[in-house]
DNA sequence: TATTGTTATACTCTATAACTATA
DNA sequence: TATAGTTATAGAGTATAACAATA
């Protein structure tokens, strides 16, 4: 009886697991900055797209709803994180665009953010993590 | 400016990314039997111990609050699955037990589950995959 | 008609503190 | 005094539906 693999080899379990334990402490490391895991990856993504992002393609990357980003940037915009600016092209749109000091901000909040994500995986050898992460984004993103 | 790694990068977010994935279709396919991911994980350590464990003991594997266990214990009892029995050595112990029946709708629910699973890694090369959950393995139980 | 952003709502998950009974 | 289980509660995360403005 029995003779299945235990809980403890189950994939998804395992990834719960380690998700959990590394969302936990980065959003603890991010606190003194008033940041979230959620809110980081939004200020994060607005720094990369540092013209504007529309807030659907936000919600696509991040992988929330479109609505829950609506709150998240609301968030960031109160702090004057990032500000909402108009397309010319297209006036459906609003543009998320990152603040000065939310670029300041985040280049602290991802040195926080490297520091924890080094941490739990310090016992993994360099060389295998290419790979680790390579498996990882073809279950995050599975049409890419 | 920005010659840093994207946010896609980021192995936090793609172990978040990821993990909700997973967890998301694995719910939806334990919905039929009145599961979810989290109920499913103390089944399936239930059945494992099949001589009975401890709730303090589920809760540290399955990575929960004791008080959490204690709802998803009463929900898996009030359902038939396990019972509570009592620990001659220790009284202060309720010792979960998977019943006949627990153990039939694991067998149901595990053969639902390895199925997503598989779904999700279907792109990755089995050989690679040990290795993958071995990183894993490290990054959610980093004593062991 | 379809899409972007928005509001509202309900449900699940997570985190904490406090209490009880046993050891 | 320490540990197992329990209750209660609040906060964060997730999921859905509906609506206005614009395309």
């Amino acid at each position: 009886m029995s003779s299945e693999r235990p809980l403890t080899d189950d994939l998804g379990f395992l990834l719960s697991r380690a998700s959990g334990a590394v969302a936990r402490s980065v959003s603890a490391a991010l606190g003194p900055l008033g940041l979230r895991v959620r809110s980081y990856s939004v200020l994060a993504l607005a720094v990369e797209h540092d013209t504007g992002v529309t807030q659907r393609s936000l919600a696509a990357v991040v992988g929330l709803d479109p609505s829950q980003v609506v709150a998240l940037v609301d968030e960031l915009q109160d702090r004057g994180l990032v500000e909402r600016a108009a397309d010319p092209n297209d006036r459906r749109n609003r543009l998320v665009r990152p603040t000065a000091e939310g670029r300041r901000v985040f280049a602290e909040a991802h040195r926080l953010v490297t520091e924890q994500d080094d941490r739990h995986f310090a016992q993994v050898p360099p060389e295998r993590l290419e790979a680790f992460r390579d498996v990882l984004r073809r279950v995050a993103f599975p049409g890419a």
